[in-house]
DNA sequence: ACGTGTAACAT
DNA sequence: ATGTTACA
């Protein structure tokens, strides 16, 4: 008997985290005194209470809860009604069954409201989880995959990431109106909007206006002893002592907690890279290590750790219990793949900062690779601290300085620029309507979906399951690409050569701006109204309705509008530079969102999956381009080439400029602007393939082999000299000796290569793993080859993420890891092969050749060159 | 747990 | 022809 409780406790605790509920022991929490401001960071549910709670902090750090007092309860929504709800014994007869009552839903895809049955259970598990929950007996149900603390968040209309008060007792939201001049300017921004559209907006202005609190915060970061070079310690298995913890406040508390025993074999000694005001205690024992660091941690609400989730957090966890810890000693609770603290939240932010959507459209791609050198070096011009990647040789000063240093540069990551990354995070919070740890772990699919779902509890519509919409799933399209779901975006095919004066018009947010403007929606398209089938989206057979607005067209539409019409514009307008970050972060959170929206439509795991409004989608972007072309043509103006939402357009008259964007707006209704001027653009034979260069001498360069980054070195610095040339080309004039320039640069690296006078640096290949090196079975691409020889002679494990340097080299396999490679085995043909296919992107649309250009070459004639004659440019006479 | 289109290179 | 990577 006690065993099977047993059992059931923990199947019951395994079930909760799958579902995602954390299940947290010891807390303990104040409810926050009356009148005093607090932050909402998350709504997370209490298993032994059975209730929901807010949990909050105030802006000295002090965490407070409050618990459900509305006796709100999980529930899922069903067609069955109550009366026979009530005669299926495993659900009335179950110790867990509340009540069952008829509610009235709005169903979209008919436009009818639906008599349909709220089934409340005492526990989020009875409604879904386990294989006897409610979800599972009855044969039509929906919302039932909600996570209950959504599910609260949604129907209690909480916003995470603001602020609140408690107020006679109860919480409510912290008075936070808008001014009369800010009311004017978002009617008038909003005119000619429906009410409902205006009456959402005034709704979440406030979450976008409202400012972020500087959360009190540290960064933790700890080291293990491993006994031999090269070997990563198993967190679950937690066999070698933790040697050294170190913490970075956003107090200014700094601490290094160093073990001082023999068997972490370090030599004693000072580190000059240790900064003066850290606070290094040694420490005799590792025991009470542990309980220095829990305890130092446990003074933060927040957290920080760079994936912490997987090592930092689970390794002090078994670590301790293999002390002799008991779990209530340990301020940790683990999940499958995440690490919480008691009392406060943690933050990986290596999920956050690996999150595509971060990364690209927060960040504008500044960092390719998620290792912690990797993103502070792009993003603080700081990185790690250069020492041994293993502590080997280490003495306990260098450690400790070591150890730090991820700290504090760990910290620096939410603190740079004016903490934009808190910043971040709160928006998203607001938006998506989900808890920080929520919104640092999870990715747009998921933020796009809470922040949907809130919006149809909030107008009472019925969360339609994935498989009501597949009546709209039918593609018409066909894609390009095999394996692709439906057809995308045009691109121009290039006119081969050199253009002076053009200029590059737009659709901004195109995709979104469609979906606005064209009313798309799961439920607008291919409605069930006859007379709105004449209301084709072009090259389709789909339909749109003319009657009801669409709830994503809706929310997209109102992302944008701010992004746009407000926070940009403020940005740029804005004089007070605090000001200015903030409206720039809001833009950024708002693109975030906004650039991922139509994506998700196409998403299959998105549950509101609908590939027809995603076709629908990139199908009027097709339509777009291809009229704005066609009139760019009756207007008597050469369209050079275009990709997607883009046209580059031949010498065209500043009225032309304007006529056309007028055109766009009329009969488009999507914005056309004048994005960029070029002085001139290269364009080579091939798509997404040239080079602008602007009025200041600004080269942009898309595409091209030459800027990227699996391209060797020595290739790269040979098209960045001919890109200096080409910058300051100013008229067709300039261009005959830039020729000459560019001849001598391509002679030059040439007979770099034939004389072997480089590093292997300099001709190594950079290519990312993006799997476990096990899992190529198909092929072997020659990365891989490089990295498997690698990890045999060395021992050091390579995994997904790690860039893999390696040289082609003369027999054998062809490759080497670069660290293992000598000059000497060089292939030169195989570099002379890249040089030769990076440079004719150029050379061909300069009519230059590169055969002819070394061809023509003899080894002994142009030493004289590599003195650098080359670099320095003016007016084209010494040439 | 966003999408498709284009290109290069190796296998 | 296909797999893999990088980019727009």
């Amino acid at each position: 008997m006690e065993e099977e409780a047993e059992e059931e406790e923990v199947y019951e605790q395994e079930e909760r985290e799958e579902e995602g509920e954390v299940v947290r022991y010891g807390e303990a929490l104040p409810e926050p005194p009356e009148g005093k401001k607090v932050y909402l960071l998350s709504v997370e549910y209490d298993a032994q209470k059975g209730k929901a709670y807010l949990k909050l902090v105030d802006e000295d750090g002090n965490v407070y809860a409050y618990y459900d007092r509305t006796n709100h309860k999980p529930y899922l929504i069903t067609d069955v009604p109550p009366d026979k709800i009530r005669e299926i014994p495993q659900i009335a007869k179950s110790k867990e069954f509340v009540d069952a009552i008829r509610v009235r839903k709005y169903n979209a895809l008919t436009g009818e409201y639906l008599q349909l049955t709220k089934l409340m259970a005492t526990d989020p598990l009875a409604i879904g989880g386990k294989p006897n929950s409610f979800r599972e007996m009855l044969p039509r149900v929906w919302e039932a995959k909600i996570r209950y603390t959504s599910c609260y968040t949604y129907d209690n209309g909480l916003l995470p990431g603001m602020p609140y008060m408690v107020y006679d007792g109860s919480i409510r939201p912290y008075p936070n109106d808008l001014t009369p001049d800010e009311e004017a300017q978002l009617r008038r921004i909003f005119e000619g909007e429906t009410e409902d559209y205006v009456a959402q907006a005034f709704k979440y202005f406030p979450l976008l206006i409202s400012a972020a609190p500087d959360v009190k915060r540290a960064a933790l970061d700890i080291e293990v002893y491993t006994p031999r070079e090269n070997l990563v310690p198993n967190p679950e298995e937690a066999k070698f002592a933790v040697i050294s913890t170190a913490f970075s406040g956003s107090d200014g508390r700094k601490v290094v907690y160093l073990l001082m025993r023999d068997e972490a074999e370090l030599p004693r000694g000072e580190s000059a890279d240790l900064p003066r005001d850290v606070v290094v205690e040694q420490v005799n024992d590792e025991a009470e290590l542990l309980r220095k660091t829990f305890k130092t941690m446990e003074e933060y609400p927040l957290l920080l750790t760079f994936n912490g989730d997987n090592f930092d957090l689970s390794y002090l966890y078994h670590r301790a219990l293999n002390l002799g810890f008991r779990k209530d000693q340990i301020p940790i609770s683990l999940s499958r793949d995440q690490a919480y603290v008691m009392n406060g939240w943690h933050l990986d932010l290596y999920k956050f900062f690996k999150n595509a959507a971060i990364q690209i459209y927060a960040f504008g791609g500044a960092y390719k690779g998620f290792t912690l050198d990797e993103i502070t070096k792009a993003l603080l011009k700081k990185g790690k601290i250069a020492v041994p990647p293993a502590l080997h040789g280490l003495t306990t000063g260098q450690l400790a300085a070591y150890n730090f240093n991820d700290a504090e540069i760990t910290l620096e990551l939410t603190t740079f620029q004016d903490s934009l990354v808190m910043k971040l995070i709160f928006l998203i919070m607001r938006i998506s309507r989900l808890s920080i740890e929520e919104v640092v772990r999870l990715g747009i699919s998921g933020w796009t979906r809470s922040a949907i779902f809130a919006a149809h509890r909030e107008k009472n519509y019925l969360i339609p399951n994935q498989s009501d919409l597949a009546v709209k799933g039918t593609v018409q399209s066909k894609a390009i690409i095999k394996g692709k779901k439906y057809q995308g975006a045009i691109v121009i095919k290039p006119t081969t050569g050199v253009y002076f004066d053009v200029a590059v018009m737009d659709f901004g947010s195109l995709y979104p701006s469609i979906i606005k403007e064209y009313n798309l929606s799961y439920e607008t398209i291919d409605c069930p109204h006859p007379q709105c089938r004449s209301n084709k989206i072009p090259g389709t057979d789909h339909w749109v309705c003319t009657i009801w607005q669409g709830i994503f067209s809706t929310y997209v539409g109102l992302i944008r509008d701010f992004r746009i019409k407000w926070f940009k514009k403020k940005a740029k307008e804005a004089t007070d530079p605090q000001a200015k970050v903030w409206y720039d972060v809001v833009q950024r959170a708002l693109k975030v969102f906004i650039n991922a929206s139509y994506g998700v439509l196409g998403a299959e795991t998105f549950p509101l999956y609908t590939p027809s409004v995603a076709e629908a989608t990139t199908a009027m972007g097709r339509y777009a381009i291809t009229q704005t072309t066609k009139k760019a043509q009756d207007m008597g103006i050469r369209v050079l080439y275009g990709d997607t939402d883009s046209v580059f357009l031949y010498k065209p008259a500043e009225e032309q400029l304007d006529q056309l964007s007028q055109w766009a707006e009329k009969t488009l209704r999507i914005g056309l602007e004048v994005d960029k001027r070029y002085r001139y653009v290269v364009f080579s034979e091939l798509k997404k393939n040239y080079l602008g260069v602007t009025p200041s001498g600004q080269v942009d360069v898309k595409g091209l082999l030459g800027k990227k980054r699996n391209t060797p070195e020595i290739v790269k610095k040979a098209f960045n000299q001919i890109l200096q040339v080409l910058a300051n080309v100013k008229d067709e004039k300039e261009f005959e000796s830039a020729k000459q320039d560019i001849k001598k640069i391509v002679k030059d690296v040439y007979s770099r290569i034939k004389s072997k006078q480089f590093s292997l640096e300099e001709v190594s290949f950079n290519i990312m793993l993006n799997k476990n090196l096990s899992t190529y079975t198909k092929t072997t691409p020659q990365h891989v080859k490089a990295a498997r020889m690698y990890v045999a002679v060395t021992g050091k494990p390579l995994g997904p993420g790690e860039v893999i340097s390696f040289v082609k080299v003369r027999g054998g396999e062809g490759v080497k890891p670069t660290e293992l490679a000598s000059v000497d085995e060089i292939d030169l043909d195989k570099y002379i092969e890249s040089l030769r296919s990076t440079l004719e992107q150029i050379l061909d649309a300069l009519g230059l050749s590169f055969d002819e250009i070394i061809g023509v070459t003899d080894l002994s004639s142009f030493i004289q060159f590599k003195r650098g004659a080359m670099v320095k440019r003016g007016p084209a006479t010494s040439l």
